[in-house]
DNA sequence: TGTCTCACG
DNA sequence: ACGTACGTGAGACAA
């Protein structure tokens, strides 16, 4: 296998100088770009293994295309000061690791390349073109591919073709029509990417277009060319690269190994990279033959078939068993066991389940005191609590566990096998029965084998909670809470689904009428559900300035619409906004939600996620009812087709302010505490620090202005964040928030701790240890470390929040079956619990929840928790 | 399947 | 040069 990458060396200059904070040597001479081109190549070997590379660049001097076209890459700003004698360096870097290097005066990087790449084609079954210019696509054929190395991801023809629209060989063809800003490449003025795109789709090339200039459809793209096809053919001269340059250099003298030499030595310790020293003396270059293979389980006991009384016997006397469960669907998993595997430390077996044993199963499992180890334990608990049995069983939760290590992986059981046991568990089992209602012997191995992955994992996963110091967040909170969410969900929500039906008729002759309207003055009919043929009807037939693109054309979200409607030069943005808004809510929820009321308990009965959200909180799915609408009156009205059960009332709780709240508590700042404890309103106290006004004077305007700067600190929010949310300069919006930790100092250190602290740990954390790792805090790439440290700012906050009501809800649960209450917890909507109350008990339940919820655990600032009653979701007063 | 858009805290 | 405010889920489209 012989492998060729192919340098774009100043490319990865500029590139690594933009991506690494500011670093010098000992002699005070910058060397950030240097660091981070060594970094890259580094890298390319370690990630790539080529046995070849070439290292390309440009001369001094500068290139023919300059001769013929003055203005070429006239655009160009000097490079910065920082970066310049950080070039020279890079030649020596390159020198002392004895990179083979071709450079041909008059001519640039890219001619090397282009020239290296078609005539080495035969020699290579793999070339790499290392850069990020999109000129060198044209190249990409066969063995040659480009590498994106920040995105660390390779380009092949089908990936130009995604991400420019064309193909390789177009590319040239399509940069002389659009033009490319970096190089100052003119193209044909009035032509972009998506005309570009179809003349070539239909034409092929350039020369065919201009030859059938008079056929072309599209009028704008016609009077363009015909405006400028000289403009094209100049276009193409520059952006066409030089294949034939003359190498001197064979294909095979391109040969490299990285090693560590004493000049390669002499160098890291001139530039103060001593890191580098140690990982440059033990690198070894993989061998390229041992792939690591993860192996399949080798041995494994025999799975027997057994009944419920072989069950209850062969878990006698064990203190944990593990079990898993074989069911049709996955959204009513307690509804259909159909069978179960078992493991215990002598015996695997599989029994066949009829609905109606459930409850012999759970009484089995109360008499054998086992612990039970399962990979997501609430559908077993379900199954016990629609038996009518109370589950007082102790259960491990793998799923609940491996989220607690590491809550942004993937919790499912193929990948915390293959990570804590080494090996790949035996493809699904389809699930198949035959004509007898029997399982294949080999469905029965497959769930037997699983049943033992899960028995050997959980003293590893035990283990590792403990050595990470993560069990207080799993034993106190996310395993109780699961049993709470299990009652939850099967209790369910009523919809009054007769309203539902009334408005969808509301709304469905709203939608035609705004649909007529806008066809009528479009004089066209268009799907307006689709963002791409909005997105033409506004640009290019409407001509309608372009706002914003996105990845694949123009954006049409409502920010863009609403900067159109204020222009009042079309009625069409507004009647789309107005579309989109009665449609979201038609076809999400109005449609939708009718259809998910179960036909057995009359009820919606969502499900919540307790392993799914990095941060520690639950999210709901099938269907979400933690996004029900509220912020528009219109969306509003939906949350009054949610009602209490017969007989009873809605009981909401929610907690005033939490995350703000919090923010005081941690960081201890006075200013904000003093607002906390004499109970103002945040917001106003925030704009009367802020724009330096007494209390009495803030203004409207300036409430929202400190609104919005206290929730975007929460996340990191820069000054641009700010300035596009409220639609001032970026330098105002500075000012904001310079004046802003002046004022709240103690915030300012607070969350300039939590970024250093997960730096030296690796890692965010709650109030009660949930963490949540962040190995790209320490990631070289600037924008990369960045979005670490936003994370690291957040979670801390968000997730002490979702702690706190996870530990009010256990606790109210817990009074609820001790009182023998027979209200419910029915919703959570992160900081906001909803009751179906029985009347008699509306008072106690008001002053358990409140209490529950306030005192679930003491802060320098009190908890505050609002609470309202009525007869449905909109009314709770 | 990925992308866009938009609902919530 | 590049992106820019965290955390979710769902529907519709387009390929």
């Amino acid at each position: 296998m012989k492998k060729l990458i192919i340098i774009d060396i100043s490319n990865y200059i500029f590139r690594a100088f933009f991506a690494i904070r500011p670093l010098h040597a000992p002699d005070g001479t910058p060397v950030n770009a240097v660091y981070g081109v060594l970094s890259m190549i580094h890298n390319l070997i370690v990630k790539y293994q080529p046995t070849h590379i070439l290292v390309a660049r440009d001369t001094k001097e500068g290139s023919f295309r300059k001769e013929i076209y003055p203005e070429y890459k006239a655009n160009r700003s000097a490079p910065p000061d920082e970066l310049i004698p950080q070039f020279p360096l890079v030649d020596e870097l390159v020198k002392v690791l004895g990179l083979p290097e071709i450079k041909a005066a008059n001519y640039e990087a890219d001619d090397v390349i282009g020239s290296v790449a078609t005539q080495w084609k035969n020699d290579f079954d793999e070339i790499l073109i290392a850069s990020g210019d999109k000129d060198l696509m044209q190249f990409v054929d066969g063995p040659i591919k480009m590498l994106d190395t920040m995105k660390e991801k390779t380009y092949g023809r089908e990936d130009v073709k995604d991400k420019m629209g064309v193909y390789p060989e177009q590319i040239v063809d399509f940069l002389s029509l659009v033009g490319d800003t970096s190089d100052n490449i003119p193209g044909v003025a009035g032509i972009g990417p998506k005309g570009a795109q179809n003349l070539l789709e239909e034409f092929g090339t350039l020369e065919k277009i201009l030859e059938n200039i008079d056929s072309i459809r599209n009028k704008r793209s016609q009077t363009a060319l015909i405006a400028g096809p000289d403009k094209a053919a100049l276009s193409k001269e520059l952006v066409k690269i030089v294949c034939d340059l003359n190498l001197k250099f064979s294909a095979a003298e391109s040969s490299y190994q990285l090693k560590l030499t004493p000049e390669v030595e002499e160098f890291l310790n001139k530039v103060g990279f001593r890191s580098w020293l140690a990982k440059l003396a033990s690198f070894k270059v993989a061998d390229q033959t041992a792939e690591t293979i993860i192996p399949e389980k080798a041995e494994s006991k025999t799975v027997e078939r057994w009944t419920l009384a072989d069950f209850k016997k062969n878990i006698q006397g064990e203190e944990v068993i593990s079990i898993t469960h074989v069911c049709d669907d996955e959204l009513n998993q307690h509804q259909c066991w159909r069978a179960m595997a078992v493991a215990t430390s002598k015996a695997t077996g599989y029994l066949a389940l009829g609905a109606e044993e459930a409850k012999t199963l759970v009484d089995i499992l109360h008499e054998a005191h086992a612990l039970v180890v399962c990979y997501q334990s609430k559908p077993i608990l379900q199954l016990a609590m629609v038996a009518n049995v109370n589950p007082d069983f102790k259960y491990f939760d793998l799923a609940q566990a491996h989220f607690i290590l590491n809550p942004e992986y993937r919790h499912d059981l193929a990948t915390i096998t293959e990570e804590f046991l080494g090996y790949k568990l035996p493809a699904p089992a389809k699930g198949q029965t035959d004509l007898f209602g029997q399982e294949s012997d080999e469905d029965v191995k497959s769930q037997g084998e699983k049943a033992e992955a899960i028995l050997h994992l959980y003293p590893i996963l035990r283990a590792k909670m403990k050595e990470m110091n993560v069990e207080r967040a799993y034993d106190e909170l996310d395993i109780p809470l699961i049993k709470v969410l299990a009652a939850i969900e099967l209790e369910g929500v009523a919809l009054d689904i007769p309203f539902y039906k009334q408005l969808e008729n509301e709304f469905s002759t709203q939608i035609d009428e705004i649909e007529k309207e806008v066809f009528s003055v479009a004089g066209d009919k268009i799907n307006l559900r689709s963002p791409k043929q909005v997105g033409e009807l506004l640009f290019e037939k409407l001509q309608l300035p372009v706002i914003r693109k996105t990845k694949t054309g123009y954006s049409t979200d409502a920010e863009v619409l609403g900067e159109l409607a204020a222009m009042k030069v079309s009625p069409i943005p507004e009647l789309l906004l107005r579309y989109r808004e009665v449609e979201k809510l038609l076809s999400t929820y109005v449609k939708a939600l009718p259809l998910m009321v179960s036909p057995s308990t009359k009820k919606i009965h969502t499900h919540f996620q307790p392993s799914n959200a990095a941060t520690g909180r639950l999210s709901s799915d099938n269907p979400n009812l933690q996004n029900i609408p509220v912020r528009t009156e219109n969306g509003r009205k939906l949350r009054k087709g949610f009602i209490p059960s017969p007989g009873r009332v809605l009981l909401s709780a929610d907690y005033s302010q939490v995350e703000l709240r919090l923010l005081a508590h941690f960081s201890q700042d006075k200013n904000m505490l003093d607002a906390f404890l004499n109970d103002r309103d945040i917001h106003r106290q925030t704009a009367s620090e802020v724009f330096d006004v007494p209390l009495d004077q803030v203004t409207k305007e300036m409430r929202n202005s400190a609104k919005a700067i206290n929730f975007g600190l929460m996340y990191g929010q820069t000054s641009f964040g700010l300035s596009q949310a409220l639609h001032i300069s970026q330098g105002e919006a500075k000012k904001y928030i310079t004046n802003y930790f002046q004022k709240f100092h103690s915030v300012k250190s607070y969350l300039d701790g939590l970024k250093e602290k997960a730096e030296e740990t690796g890692y965010a954390e709650t109030l009660f240890g949930r963490r949540r790792n962040l190995p790209d805090i320490k990631s070289t790439n600037r924008q990369i470390k960045a979005m670490a440290e936003r994370v690291a700012i957040n979670s801390p906050i968000q997730g002490t929040a979702a702690d706190i009501i996870k530990l009010a809800m256990i606790n109210i649960q817990r009074l609820l079956s001790e009182r023998k209450l027979k209200s419910k917890m029915i919703l959570q909507v992160h900081d906001e619990l909803i009751f179906d109350v029985v009347p008699e008990e509306l008072e106690e339940m008001k002053v358990l929840v409140q209490e529950q919820m306030e005192g679930a655990v003491s802060l320098s600032v009190s908890l505050k928790v609002e609470m309202g009653t009525g007869s449905n979701w909109y009314d709770l007063k």
